[in-house]
Parts: C-alpha cells; structure tokens; sequence
DNA sequence: GTGGTCTAGACCACT
DNA sequence: GTGGTCTAGACCACC
C-alpha cells in the first residue's frame, strides 16, 4: 500500500472500522484505484498486530459497501464500484453528514469564512468523478 | 424547546447519541440560545418516552462537552460554550470531520460542484460567530 | 416467532446464510411485521444449537440490508426498511435472479406451463406492496 | 461456441461457479444444442486467461449434473440430459427457487404485476421441452 | 496461500 | 440482559 493504516487504540471507533474509514478515504483520495491490490488479511493482522478476524471483518464491511472485491485464493481488490442509491438518497445521506460537520465547526468556535475555505482546500485534495 | 427532538429507533446510533447532537445542532443553527432551559430529566424521559437514565446520560455528556450546564435545583441550561483548544487543535478536529465528509461523498458519486453547493446551503442555516 | 428456522447443517450454504434467507422470506410473506421483536442472539443460539457469533453475524448481515434494526440492550426488531436502489438496478437484479430460476426449470424438464403456473401461486403466498 | 463466457472478477461468486451458471443457461435458452462441441480445457482457459484447473473443475461439475459428457480423445460435448428425478422432488426444487426469487422481489419493493411480467418475459427467451 | 465460516470465550456500551 | 467488538484457533472452498 502506498501508505500506512493508523490505528488509535485509545479511541471509542472500533479497530475494524477506522480501517475501514481510511481504506474508503484513501480510495476517495485517489490513492488507491480500481484493481489495486490490498496487502492479505494475515498480512495486515500482523502489521497492524490484531487479529485476523478483526481484519476480515473490516474487508467484508468494505466489500458490503462495494468498495473492493475479495476473490478466494486471489485476494481482494479494490473494485470500480457504482453507488446504485436513487438521487435523493444521496442527497439525504451527505447532507446528514455534513450537518454534522457544521454542528461541530460552529462549536469548535470556527467562523463561516474559515470553515468555508478549510471545506475548500480539503476538497481539492480529493479525486472527484468526471461526470 | 422550540422544536422536537426526533429519535430513530431504527437506528444503529445509541438513544443517548441522538439527544446529544440533535442538542449540539440546535445550538449550532441557533434554534437555542445561551441561557435557555432544558427540561428536565423526567419531562423529556416522558416526551420521548425513553429511560430517565438515557435523558440523564445524554446531559452528562453534554455538560462534559461544554454545551449546557446544570443548575442545583434550577433546572438545565444552555451554556455560552468557548471552545479552550488551541487554534491548530481545532483545525485538526474539523479537517477529519470534512475528510469524513467528502470521503462520503466521492463515494456516492456526487460532483465536487453539487458537493460544494450543498456544503454552503447547509452552512446558510447555521448561526455563525461574528468575531 | 410465529414460526421455526430450518438448519440444514449438511448444506453447502452457510448457517448464517440459511437464517438471512429465512428471515427475509418470512418477512416478504408477512409471517413477520414491521416492528415485531426476533428472538434475542442468545436465545436463538440455544435454540438453534449454534455459537451465538454465528446468530449475530445473520442479524448483522440482515441490518445491512435493511430488513432488521438492532438496539442495543433492547433487542432486536424488524425494520420497515425501504429499498433506495435505482429503478434500473432493481430491474437488473430481479432479471439475473429470474434467469436462474428458469435455467433451473428447464433443466428439471418442466414445461413452460407448469413453471408458470407454480410461479403464479408461489407469489400468492408472498405479501406485495400496495403502490 | 456461439456465444461467450463473462466473467465478472469482482464478484463474490467463484468463477467456477460462473462457468458452470453460463453454460447450463445457454443450454437452457437453446444456444447450444445436444451434441454440441465445447472448446477443450487448455482453450478455454487460454480464453477466459483464468488456471486449467479452474475450468476442469467446471466441467467435472457440469458432467457431474448431467449437462456435459466427455468423450475420451473427441472432446467434451452437450449432453441430452434427462433429470432422473421424481416429480414430486422437481416441483420442491423449483419451489424453493421461486421462493427465493419472490422474497427477492418483494424486499426490492417491485409489483407483483411487475414481477409477473419480467418473469413471463424472461421465460420467453428459454428453450422449453415440448412434452 | 487466499478469503470464508464457525466455535469458544472475554469484555464493553447501551437500555 | 441486550447487542457489539475483539481475540484465539480450527477447518474448508477456491485458485
């Protein structure tokens, strides 16, 4: 992988999902693409020093989400997934999320402007669909 | 309270998760403002028709993360919360929230355009600091 | 439950898939309604004679899709899950599906009527949607 | 042969499995007749650039089912299989494959009209026995 | 050797 | 007492 899953073991989000949160980003980020292979599951158990199943748990939530595809005996890869949801479903869902970005920068104090130009700059660092 | 606290049972966030930040964005779009009352424990454990234990979780934690605090036989107030991070801190704190964020929506396949106008919609319902 | 979970532990399919399977079809036939609660993981696993990891991976693969919501420390209840997928995916889903199905029949050497005739009151006993 | 083979990697079927699904369907829509010559394991194999081993293991499966016979140094060809099966084990099979159609259907929200139709349709492109 | 399933048993978060 | 997470270790299907 060109670069390394962080754990914080200290933290409320469980092992198997903050790789799975970095894994999405990093493919949001372009830093991974479609048929990129991921290290084995035994592989990153021992690099990561958890369990396997822990690992394997993280894998099948990604390939739920359609992010990669395990093949047996092959490995897993990651997949040029298609997001199937009706137009207003995604609508719902980022606008959600992003309520909750909002609430915490208005707590955190952040003016509109900062937060505005941060939204900015960070989505720059993204690798959107041409469409 | 001017509006209702909409609870989803079918839901995997926690009760208590809920009631924090549909508080924490109340206050952050200004629907509640320092210094306004909270029912107390018992009223909202009916309204919701929740445990009183569940209420009273959901308050302690709000009253760790600054956003209200209790009065000794007053009742529960809305605080007027400075956030005491440092600057870079708060920095930090924002930019994974966003990155969460956008990570979500490269992978519904939303346009960094539509992503960027529904960001700053949403951020026009909010109630912003002046300084 | 108003009815019993079959395991065929000689079986090329899974446990846990045996019981999603299960639970979906008694949920499309209306055995099972929006908010009736399922046995709890553990009882299930004492039922069923099978390690309760194996219960929850079911219940969790059936949230996943909707067809259940768990809460923690109240049990388990059965969603009134809508499906936000695309016109087209469903239609392409079903049709693979249907194709399966059929390959099956012709293989048996039943004829076409037969198949028809089964299908139609097959789908009698299955509980549609108004709209 | 008349037609080809897709293999979709991305897929958590095994490819083995594909192979073996294409075929008993083209057989079933009439594409391939009883009698017909299907290219050797090394060619197919070549074709589809997946192991031998993987194509062997479908055609074992296939001969295994009655669909194919292997004739020793002629190749392997479409047999006219007849199911051995008692009427009554015919109707229980394709019983619990509607039933797992259906239970599809209904939890994608379609029509029983709906469903109806794309099923009558569907049929229309398979190759029944006239008996 | 790869991922997938299952068991056994521990601990935690939530109601 | 409920479901959720994690560990440990076994066996199987697939390539």
């Amino acid at each position: 992988m060109p670069w390394k899953i962080q754990l914080v073991t200290n933290s409320p989000a469980p092992i198997f999902g903050q790789i799975v949160q970095q894994v999405r980003q990093a493919v949001a980020q372009g830093l991974l693409h479609a048929g990129d292979r991921l290290p084995t599951v035994r592989e990153l158990a021992d690099e990561l020093v958890v369990n396997p199943n822990t690992i394997a748990k993280a894998y099948t939530e990604l390939e739920r989400a359609g992010v990669i595809a395990a093949r047996r005996g092959a490995g897993t890869f990651i997949a040029d997934g298609q997001c199937a949801l009706t137009a207003e479903e995604r609508e719902r869902i980022l606008t959600r999320k992003i309520e909750e970005c909002l609430t915490e920068a208005v707590h955190l104090g952040l003016t509109q402007k900062h937060v505005l130009r941060l939204f900015t700059e960070t989505a720059g660092r993204f690798r959107w669909p041409m469409k």
